[in-house]
DNA sequence: TGTGTTGCTGGGAATAATTATCAATAATAA
DNA sequence: TTATTATTGATAATTATTCCCAGCAACACA
């Protein structure tokens, strides 16, 4: 029962050691602490969500380091980030261990709402493969990542227009 | 060959008349200008980009007129909000009269360019249209646009990393 | 287990896009 | 033409994000 385990796997912030140090940065308390709120935040995060929570449990934390350490797992691709028109950047851990499923956005631009739904992936996950594939091929594109958003009105922007 | 000519139709700025009356705004000098400059963009343009533009038309112009415009327009459905990430948004006419050609986008993380690409299968089409309707039943959401965003590595970075 | 190197951090200042304010202007309806 | 009032433009204010730099700490090596 012992034997597979890999340093740091109990710890919940030292589960991204390998990560982190597979690409030559430093494990550090910040970085830890940050992809532990990442983790167990059940829904995308702005950078001031993310210092607030993240303060809770290392009051040290300067914001800066927030946004340094999003753009770093941004671009070690461990992060997404998203844009849902109001300002300000959204986060989220990225689905590559089933960690949370994939889902996308419907945004209304009334209230500025923000609904995830990830029915109807099966197919779609399907088509998106392709679809990548064949940009790859077209444009010499590597996709990483990908962004489906809606928007419109919700239930509530809408029954006010009447 | 007369008939059935609306007001405004021959003129550049005058296309929109319509939509903006029926919504009960003023057809004003600024206002038509920022949507014959959108017309006339073969891309999504930010908010800067169309002040100039506009401001070589129409030199009274103000940046505080530009956004609120654009907000607007947004609001009413004639114009699409994007964005890429790089901290300003860009803006484009929507597709209502196959003006522009429906699009998506690949955008590279690296050095933020984004390329535009238009060849999506029927398959494609098709997904997401249904995807629309059945969002529309289940969460009572009016979808009036969406976005589509492959993120990623361009030709160019990706021979970089090598 | 100590120690030096150097990547990482935190705070405050700086930047840049967008929004608020408000008196002056101009599009409409009459 | 005139009155009404939505719209505008200049400036100030706001807000998210980035820059800067001296001090700190992770970790390679001993």
């Amino acid at each position: 029962m012992i034997m597979g385990r890999r340093w740091g796997e109990g710890r919940p912030g030292g589960r991204w050691h390998g990560e982190l140090r597979g690409c030559g940065y430093r494990v550090t308390m910040p970085r830890q602490v940050i992809l532990q709120v990442l983790d167990e935040a059940k829904k995308h995060l702005s950078a001031e969500d993310i210092f607030i929570k993240v303060h809770q449990i290392y009051p040290a934390i300067g914001l800066t380091t927030v946004y340094r350490t999003l753009e770093l797992l941004v671009r070690m691709g461990l992060v997404h980030k998203f844009d849902f028109g109001d300002g300000r950047a959204r986060y989220e851990l990225c689905d590559g261990n089933n960690e949370m499923a994939h889902h996308h956005h419907l945004i209304c631009t009334d209230c500025g709402r923000v609904i995830d739904y990830d029915d109807f992936t099966e197919e779609e996950t399907e088509l998106i493969k392709k679809t990548e594939k064949e940009l790859a091929k077209k444009y010499d594109f590597t996709v990483r990542n990908h962004t489906i958003q809606f928007y419109g009105l919700c239930k509530k922007c809408n029954a006010l227009k009447k």
